[in-house]
DNA sequence: ACGAGCTATGTAACTAGTTACATGCTATGC
DNA sequence: GCATAGCATGTAACTAGTTACATAGCTCGT
């Protein structure tokens, strides 16, 4: 019932431990040798211990992910290109979900390092970064997603780009008072609403934290604002619950009010809404790259947004500006 | 910059290394002691290594998850009811994607037995088995999600049940000749089908494996039934791809065609869309349970679907049957 | 036939912790 | 005042591997 380990290999085979855990990892063995501790391996159903393994290493081979919230389709794309690379690398990824809950985020993050993982991407609040530093500075990699942190790695999107791309399409499509439903004051957040407003002055935000406050959110928009033909949507996660707060008040889209959203979902060609998506897979694959062939400078790469183009904003009139460069632009380190 | 292990924390505190661990893991210690080893700790930022502690006590405290498709809103339920547990339970859960890629799920369920994982929780297909039985064999309670496997815990719904829920409401509805899609030929599939046909022997099946296939058999059904008024989606995965093909052949929902699937999603209340649910969180749950308070003999777990009625089926005329019970029924071990 | 040189294997030290056992020290009982 | 008990701490062996170094055994050249 005792697990297997490469003593008991080695006796099986009459040879040294030496020898077996040379049969395993390739060293000078001869054809004979191989074969009889091959045949012990099997024998046992031995697997080697990979934890043993990476305590001599000083690292596990695995990568950490932290991500707030699972649920959300950027994150599963953004895992989808961490995957990739890890595979392409032979990593293993340790995934943890914190729900957005920060003293699970925090707890995730330590957890994590005494895993001592290989490296680390945390798409999480702040709370997880002064433990995340401190593993930087011990020389784990990690990498900081959708938010700028000074003196270490960081993946986002150009979020004022995003906004005007939003200004740049309602435009085009003739409307002119946007009402916009952000998810809290965080920077990103707030960075979309700048570009916005860049394009289109007469933008009224409001803000709001869940489903429920989102409703209301809308429901005061239309209210407050009777010549308002626009509600754009910064954060995904209040999609749905914007969308159904405008449909439940009983107004058409796109012909009443126009209706654009962040983030791609598999329900949004089918439902013909319009959203700015982010190259989620690309920013996985480069979070990846930056933890497997290490940095020595802290590197702040940010993405381009682009525009999905499809019903929820009416006919375009005015010819549109170009669609985004999806392509990574580094733009140095951040100290 | 190299990191501090528990013997430059001994040496800083002037102690032995016995004391630092006893001061970190709650053994007999004075309390002067103990302040100068936290002082220690604090200086130089020592984490302690989990890997070593883990093959001290033989065994990780992860539990490890390997999910077919992270992308369906099943696992990720299934995920927060193992995380619930696994944070009760001190313990963090390693979660790897396999893209319903047969030899990611092989590798995946390999590597998460050498990084000697507590418990081990797959919802993949069989190519998983074979290393899963033999985990368990030694020792390391594993549990199959979604599948009966004989000789191993398995947690399931009861998909006969589903089926006959759907035929239920589909009666109510006053509906009588039922498409069905189904994603291949898999066991839960067909013994939804079963279910089904039990209610209503007018059932015509049909097999899809991604989204192109689904929306040609949805075409196929439509064009050689004229009379057909209801299709019925047996897998979460084709709810999109089926739902749009319907709307897009210019049928309404439910006054032409009444339409029901499997699994809850963000957008079914918004869209009306009826569902069989899942108790996936519960089961998630359970699951976990199995790994935390291993149970020697294999258990069998089946849970009771429910039906979350919504618009897309029509009215009920005749009254429906009671809704299911959503509480875990043991069935006992299956060997 | 004998030493050089090479290959295959074993020995033992090492990774970063835990823990059984031994020991030193103080406090208490008689 | 001395034996004894009991707490705090150190010593060393242990976990499951890897790897530097030593050595055994064989081939080959002369």
């Amino acid at each position: 019932m005792r697990r297997a380990t490469i003593g008991d290999v080695a006796a099986r085979a009459g040879v040294s431990t030496a020898t077996v855990s040379r049969v395993i990892n390739g060293g000078v063995v001869s054809g004979a040798t191989a074969a009889k501790v091959w045949a012990a391996v099997d024998g046992l159903g031995y697997s080697p211990n990979a934890l043993t393994k990476s305590i001599f290493a000083g690292r596990a081979s695995t990568i950490g992910v932290v991500i707030r919230d699972l649920s959300s389709p950027f994150y599963l794309d953004l895992i989808r290109g961490v995957d990739e690379v890890a595979a392409a690398d032979g990593s293993l990824v340790m995934l943890g979900n914190t729900y957005r809950m920060h003293d699970r985020e925090a707890a995730q993050v330590r957890a994590m390092d005494e895993q001592r993982v290989r490296g680390l991407i945390v798409t999480t609040g702040e709370a997880a970064d002064p433990h995340a530093r401190r593993m930087a500075e011990n020389g784990t990699p990690c990498v900081i997603v959708s938010r700028t942190v000074p003196g270490m790695h960081s993946i986002s999107l150009d979020n004022v780009a995003a906004g005007q791309l939003m200004a740049a399409h309602l435009t085009a499509c003739g409307r002119s008072s946007v009402g916009v439903i952000t998810a809290g004051d965080r920077p990103a957040q707030n960075e979309r609403v700048e570009g916005l407003r860049r394009g289109m002055p007469g933008t009224v935000p409001a803000s709001a934290e869940n489903d429920a406050e989102a409703a209301a959110a809308v429901g005061a928009l239309l209210a407050s604002n009777p010549k308002l033909d626009a509600i754009a949507c910064m954060s995904s996660r209040l999609t749905v619950a914007v969308h159904t707060a405008l449909t439940a008040s009983g107004l058409s889209i796109p012909d009443d009010v126009a209706f654009l959203t962040m983030d791609d979902f598999p329900w949004a060609a089918a439902l013909g809404i319009t959203v700015v998506v982010q190259p989620t897979y690309e920013m996985g694959r480069k979070a990846a790259e930056l933890v497997v062939d290490p940095v020595d400078e802290p590197a702040a790469v940010v993405f381009e947004p682009a525009l999905a183009v499809r019903t929820s904003c009416g006919e375009v009139s005015a010819p549109d500006r170009e669609p985004a460069d999806l392509s990574p632009r580094r733009t140095g380190h951040t100290e």
